[in-house]
DNA sequence: CTGGATCCCAATAGATACTG
DNA sequence: CAGTATCTATTGGGATCCAG
């Protein structure tokens, strides 16, 4: 798996350690904003992540406490991710994020509503989306 | 030079092409946390970026940008990285990230200050930081 | 057949030594 | 001071494979 390693004492850095690298935030995008929730949802998503990639990304989210991995309800051979509340507490980071890049890229579908709900009020709509993601 | 290809119509996919890679972020970090501005300033950092790393982004960042380069007055082999109006708008997205990595490592120095100004009152952190790199 | 993981190999990132 | 050159390690695309 992915190792970790701190480089220093910055809090920035700390995080660019974790998610500096352009798949693991695709990941908890697409269980954030777009509900899902198992390994082939990941695969179909636009950006094309490839399998081993997807496989180790969502053992080091698990291992780092991001997501739980649970086998499925209803079908025992299929696993269901779930954020944790440390994946939560990415929302204020995935959403300032996608703000900065729909200023230059124009959005679409849901990410893009909430972008806009975002620019109106980024406390209100940050919330909103934890609460939601915590199941009400 | 470091290619940005587009990999979908994400705003947050976008970001990552840009940023989505442990070393530009730290560069941009360095300007507008410690007011860095050249080569060296830019090398001595705790992370130890390694030279050909910190040359590559600094064009990249340059090409798309990010950032101007001009010759030093003091001395003229001497080259001053500026922070431009784009550079200046990614202050609430270096700043959120930071805050999350604060949760979980405790921060020092000036960066920390910063941090806990945001944890009170993000918008006006923000704006403030914004104002002093646009030279008030 | 479907979900999930592994393997191979090309492409890219990065550490270190060196240069104008 | 500000890079380039070289060499090695890591990443990641895509085929393949395994288990139910």
């Amino acid at each position: 798996m992915k190792e970790i390693k701190k480089r220093s004492e910055c809090p920035l850095s700390y995080t660019l350690d974790f998610f500096g690298d352009k798949w693991s935030l695709l990941i908890i995008r697409d269980m954030m904003l777009e509900g899902k929730s198992n390994y082939g949802d990941f695969l179909s998503s636009d950006e094309k992540i490839a399998t081993n990639i997807l496989a180790d990304r969502l053992i080091m989210l698990e291992n780092y406490g991001f997501i739980t991995k649970q086998v499925a309800e209803d079908k025992k051979s299929k696993f269901v991710y779930t954020l944790t509340e440390k994946g939560i507490s990415l929302v204020p980071v995935i959403m300032e994020i996608g703000l900065w890049g729909s200023q230059f890229n124009y959005p679409v579908g849901l990410t893009g509503e909430l972008m806009n709900d975002l620019k109106k009020d980024r406390e209100g709509t940050i919330g909103k989306v934890q609460e939601k993601l915590r199941g009400k």
